[in-house]
This record gives structure tokens, C-alpha cells and sequence, in this order.
DNA sequence: CGCCAGTTTGACCAAGATCAACGCAAGTGG
DNA sequence: CCACTTGCGTTGATCTTGGTCAAACTGGCG
């Protein structure tokens, strides 16, 4: 059912750009993240490619430098889960197993860096600062996949909407506005709502004067603090 | 609103029972646990204790060595969601930030390991292969829950009822018939249904005898098969 | 025996899904 | 330059799933 596909336009290899390495370089680990970015090559894709599907082998892993990715997973039926949205600076495709769980797509054009798996181990076993490094990113993508679980099993279409626009204001650190490079189907897969949802939901915030929408992706949030209370964990 | 509540007959330090072996011994790295099994020590705890709050500093992590443990965590009007069940063998409390970011309770009589984070810390970093254990155990948690945000965020009742039997049964390994030792309750706030749903479920399913339910907390399972087509992903 | 906690069942209700139409801005081609 | 298309986004009407409220059942235990 799932093949590799070969997509992106890949430039082959060279450094990452300036923009890249402040993700990195906060960890202040440079000696060995230099050495990690010397392994890996830049790669784009544009709106709508798949970066890998699940079921593939999980040969490398990516972090991405700028634009969106999406990770989702499909039910036979069609119904699609996006379980998360990476921005410049985050990782994903770590391998759990030594095959794909979910699929990656880019959201908007992409450009990420690919790192391969063997290479990496072998750095990252040499490296315990790095491994680290690795070790603790994954813990804390772990406690924010919990609190998403949270959103999804117990909170209204309101508190979903809500908790979604604080999340992508504090992680782009944007605080009085949100841009939205992801489509409303794209939000509802990520909420576990429909799109109609989300759309009313918005219009809702919009007549309650908790947020203006100049065009549907940019949300201004002169409301945060209403925001704030209405998903109060 | 959280605070830290002293719980737990604790035992003093002793040596893990044979039953908290084979967990630990299945990943071949019999030198490296040998030394971290030193480091902790053995705790009980009995049905609803509290283990440790969300909001409390993050001083040491576990693994349950009998029973089962629920992390949870609630919103400000009462409403509860349980991210994760542990039984014998799962490691939880691993330390993403300073703070826990969910409460850790005795779904009924437990015993747990427990490990300051210290002395863990620097076992690890001193021992690449217990790293690279700890690592990938994180990572396939946070496959787990992935999964688990696809089965919150699509699946239907009967589906997700489906997914959590099936997901017991071959967590504990077996696959006839699943023990539950949480109440109807902790099975709700776990699949993000209520009480009564799961109760009416699990009666749809035993009229179309896909279950048996000689006792409430004792699932037979002859329509394995059924459920299996239930939450074909 | 009666109480209690957990479970089950029933009647009714509401949040959000579904189905359908409409709006709107960015192409596209004549 | 303007009709036409196309792909999102928005809104409305209706329906369904699962939630809410309430009562009855069950097994263990003083």
C-alpha cells in the first residue's frame, strides 16, 4: 500500500544555511553539532510532496530549516490524524523502528536537512553530550504529545482552537499574532474536528472580538488572555 | 493546587525480585542494569495512591516492577484524561523538565523501582549502551502515543474500545483473553469517552459476542478477528 | 440482611458531523 | 481584459454519536 517515493529536488550536499543553526546552536553543543550538520545534506519540497510515507525504511532523520512539515497517518477508510506540525529548528522521522509510523509532507515549500540513520548512530554513540542532546528533545516532544492527548480526548472545539493558536504563538514566539501556513483541513486533522468545525470556530473568536483574521492565515490575537482561560489545563 | 503528598509504605532499598528481571534483561545489557538496579530502590503503593503530582520537582524516575500505574492529568473543572497506562516492565516519570507535567497514581496495589535522577543521569552518560536504551525506549513511547492521538482524535467509540482491548492484550501478551485492572472509569478517561459509552460498548460487543465478560474486569476475547477489522488503521 | 461502590441500562439532549450551497480570490485561456 | 474555472473558506440546515441525568442491578462485606 505505501511506496517509497522519491520527491524533493534535492541540491545535494553542502552546509546549512545561518537560518538553521540557531536551533542548534542554543544547546550550545557546537563542537558536535558541527560535526552532525557535516553529515547531512539539504533537501527541498514543495507544497504537498511526501518526505517519506509510513511503512518505509527508516534510513535518516530530518530537521527542518525553514517552512512546515506535517506528520500524519491514514485510517484505511481515508480518515486522516496529522499527530504533529514541525517548524525550522525541529526534528522528526527519529526512528522508533526500522519502519515509517507515520508519513511526512510538506505543508508549504520546505527545505529540511537529512541526516543519515547509521552515521548519526555512530556520532551520536561517540558523542554522549549529543546523545543527550537527542535523548532529552525526545523526552520533551513526548510530554508535549501527552498534553496534545489531553486536547484531543477531553477539550471543546473552542478549547482545541484556542489551545492550537497559544501553541503555535509561544512555539513561533509570536505573541500578538499567529501566521498559518496550514490549511483549515489541515488544523481540523491536527484537532480531531472537521473543517466546518473550524471555520465556525474561528468566526465565533472573530465576532467575539478575541481575534481578528485580516486573511484566513493570519490570525492577530488582540484576545490571548481570553484565549489563555479558555484552555486553562 | 498540586502539592507534594508523601505516599507509599516505602520498603527501604533492597534488590528488585525476580520479577522485575526480565524486563531489564531482555535488552542484553545485563552490566549496565546491574549497576542501575543498585542505584534504586523498591517501593508499594497501594490502589489510588498518589506516586507523585503534576507540578512536583522532577527528583527521580520509575519502573514498575507489579501492577499498573495511570498518569494523568486534569483541567481546572474536574475533567481527567489519562495519557498512559504502566505495567510490570514500563519505565515512567522520565524527566522532560524540572516540574512533572502529570500526576502518577496506583491503579491498584503496585510496586515500583525507583531511580534519583542524579545518580541515573550519570550512569547514563557514563554508559553509552544504557543511553542508547533509554533512548530508544523514549521513542517508542512517543510512537505509542502517536498512535494513541490517532485513535483519540478519529477513531469512534466501538473503535477505540477495539484498539484498547487489542492494545492490552498484546502488551501483556495475551491474546485469548485480557485482565483489567482499572475501573470503567479509567478506561474512559483513557479512550476520551465516558463511563457509560464504554459500558454500553462493551455490552454491544459481548450481544454480538466479539467479548465475554465472565467478570467486569475480566475480558475473554473469541472475536479477536472482529475487533482487529474494528481498528484496521 | 442491607449497605456501598462499581457497573449497567434507559430516556433524553447537545456538540459537532454531515450535506449542501455560496463566497471569494487567484489563476487561465480565449 | 474579462468570462470561466478551481480551490479554499465560510455559512446554513439537518442528523448522529456520544454525553448527561437518572435509576436499577450486582457482588462483596460488615
Amino acid at each position: 500500500m505505501y511506496q517509497q517515493v522519491v520527491t524533493g529536488k534535492v541540491s545535494g550536499i553542502s552546509q546549512p544555511p545561518a537560518s538553521a543553526v540557531p536551533a542548534v546552536a542554543r544547546s550550545g553543543q557546537l563542537d558536535a553539532l558541527v560535526a552532525l550538520e557535516q553529515i547531512g545534506t539539504r533537501h527541498s519540497f514543495s507544497r504537498d510532496e511526501e518526505i517519506y510515507a509510513e511503512g518505509d525504511a527508516s534510513e535518516c532523520w530530518y530537521q527542518v530549516v525553514s517552512g512546515a512539515v506535517r506528520i500524519c497517518k491514514w485510517m484505511a477508510d481515508g480518515r486522516r490524524h496529522i499527530a504533529e506540525f514541525c517548524f525550522a529548528g525541529d526534528c522528526f522521522g527519529l526512528p522508533a523502528s526500522g519502519t515509517r509510523s507515520a508519513t511526512a509532507e510538506a505543508v508549504g515549500d520546505v527545505v529540511v536537512m537529512r541526516y543519515p540513520q547509521r552515521a548519526a548512530d555512530r556520532l551520536i554513540d561517540e558523542t554522549p553530550r549529543l546523545a543527550r542532546e537527542m535523548y532529552d528533545r525526545t523526552l520533551r516532544e513526548l510530554t508535549q504529545t501527552q498534553t496534545h492527548t489531553l486536547v484531543l480526548s477531553r477539550m471543546t472545539a473552542a478549547e482545541r482552537l484556542a489551545s492550537f493558536l497559544l501553541e503555535l504563538s509561544e512555539r513561533r514566539d509570536t505573541p500578538r499574532a499567529v501566521d498559518l501556513p496550514m490549511s483549515r483541513y489541515d488544523i481540523a486533522d491536527y484537532l480531531g474536528l472537521t473543517m466546518e468545525t473550524v471555520c465556525r470556530t474561528f468566526s465565533a473568536f472573530k465576532r467575539d472580538g478575541i481575534i481578528a483574521l485580516p486573511t484566513p492565515q493570519r490570525v492577530e490575537l488582540p484576545g490571548r488572555d481570553a484565549l489563555e482561560t479558555m484552555c486553562e489545563a
